[in-house]
DNA sequence: TATGAATGAGTCTTCATTCAT
DNA sequence: CATGAATGAAGACTCATTCAT
């Protein structure tokens, strides 16, 4: 088989155990038992453990930030923008994604390599947050009153917290409870812009 | 000694652990190097390591939520509010007790036992922030308009997220920048209520 | 069970299995079943099983290096003590004490820990050497002649090397010409000392 | 590529192997990084990783023994003859010669098939060694005198022990001062030899 | 009550060896 | 003939937990 193939199969197999058992219960044996290959395979693609982490976090948060990208794209109104993420934060769920990277988040508290990956990874969603708020805010008498950066940064701790204790909770009423809330709040931005 | 006093270095030395060697490496005899005592006294006080984690979510939030209560009690304006939980969530760092908690939220995803600790835990959390901002509202006319719950269930969510963050960023920066931002947003508020 | 009993009884499980398996069949679980307990005890006692085998080097050397001392002390002539190195190395072969430090020599070229250990050892073994055959060249035409400490050192590599081959050679024929040949030449030199 | 050029390839990349990383550390992989080409060429020209290092005993043994001839051929006095051995033994040292030959036959412990071929290359040395020295002795009023198999045999187990001690000791004064003695010693033998 | 030695299951990781290409 | 991806059986090591003292 194709080394890059295999290797891919590998990184899914890493997603997929990472959000269904958790960081503590994703060993090798875990995420050789979900992918349906050796344990030994992932010491073909990768040096280590960590070293898998770490091109999952790389991996995932990639794969999620393009599709963020694309679906964020030419949106203009606010109440746009939280029906789109909420259809995407749906699509997380399902796919395990936030999950994963929650507890790849979590696993760094004991790994330097992985940390630093999550930290780069961290900062692009963060530069992303900013860019989608800014084209929101641009000509509009918010702009000048709204710290994007900062905004930015909270929405995405927000977004990583929200998860996380929304996987502790198993109920799904909470964060669409709080996407109606934002969608209503951003009703109020929207009709602020258009003065 | 004391049987509850025993019990409480334990819990003490579970937090310390926690906070300063994540979770992955809170191990029984991690803990008891840290206390100071046998590993063995861990097993005489709690049945399993499980147990002792769940008391241990229970033993600190409960601290630090009369701490906080304490703090908050009869604060009127928000710029005042944000003053003192920057104090606190400094406290909080200092000890070490945000941490902990992370770490433990983090670990509840493989273990039933810990994550409905967890979750009586978050509710607490999110009745206070609820009540705190309920009464920050009182007799204001944003009072009809924001929804108090959905905002006190996405702050603990961001506080949480905030403190996973930053804890990987070693960047105390961040959490300042937005305890900034905050104030000014709180300066605003305030604003609001006066008329 | 007292903490350093145990730990000899590790010490001499791993001589024994080192003699008998040799060093790349020395593994943790090798020494266990030699030794009657759980692989686990070992790390109870060692950290390491470089440190077990640094340690093993010094027990074992020392042990014997005491035994050589006692029973070559107040040796006159060199017959006499070609007689009573036979009996110590026929001792050496029936416990396996030079087998299992071979091995260590062997092992000592992916190890810097024990590669020190050994080297430490050795200088104590020719040190003695040098001893013994200073003693025994005093008020002797041949002290003059004979550079003890090079004659030392050989000699303490020829009985390595000595038992190196002849334990891969389970010909103990060898050996005994070598020590009748030793004890001829023991004889001439003796019959100089007279002079 | 020719059958046997693959082989000798295979050959001279295991005692590169061996001379530098170990016994320990010279696997199927190591060797094939030495060598530059695929782990699994080796299967293909021997059966075993057992098979490879009988074959390669066998290879660099033979190489040396007939350097060794060569080079000692018509020598007549004992000091020439310890000149072009010290010459031979930096050749060795440079090579790696003796150090893959000492972990082969460190190795031999665990594996009889390349026990067996130890002993017959030891036996080949020994014989060799005898050739020479009774070629030295003869019509020397010392051959009556000397037991010449037994000091052969104590020769190569002391070449053998000095490489593996200076191995370790990553000091190579010793050896020199070795070869030093042996010189006076030889210049000995020679005045006797001329009477 | 407390201690700390011992256990055994489970984890990561390595490696000889095979085999489809 | 050669390649290199994949496998599976160990090996080193860790750790929750038990238990005699």
């Amino acid at each position: 088989m194709a080394r890059a193939q295999t290797r891919d199969r590998v990184l899914r197999a890493t997603v997929r155990t990472l959000a269904s058992q958790g960081y503590a219960r994703t060993t090798a044996r875990a995420i050789a038992r979900t992918g349906g290959f050796a344990p030994g395979v992932i010491y073909y693609h990768f040096t280590d453990l960590d070293d898998l982490f770490a091109a999952t976090a790389r991996f995932t948060s990639q794969a999620r930030l393009e599709r963020y990208r694309a679906e964020t794209d030419g949106v203009t109104g606010a109440v746009e923008l939280v029906r789109r993420l909420r259809r995407l934060y749906a699509e997380d769920g399902a796919e395990g994604h936030i999950a994963a990277v929650q507890e790849l988040v979590a696993a760094a508290t004991s790994s330097t390599r992985l940390a630093e990956q999550i930290r780069a990874e961290t900062a692009r969603w963060q530069d992303f947050a900013e860019t989608v708020l800014r084209g929101l805010l641009a000509n509009t008498p918010l702009a000048a009153l709204v710290p994007a950066r900062e905004l930015a940064v909270a929405a995405v701790a927000a977004y990583l917290g929200m998860e996380m204790l929304s996987h502790i909770d198993a109920d799904h009423t909470t964060p669409a409870a709080l996407f109606d809330a934002a969608e209503r709040a951003a009703a109020l931005a929207d009709s602020l812009h258009l003065r």
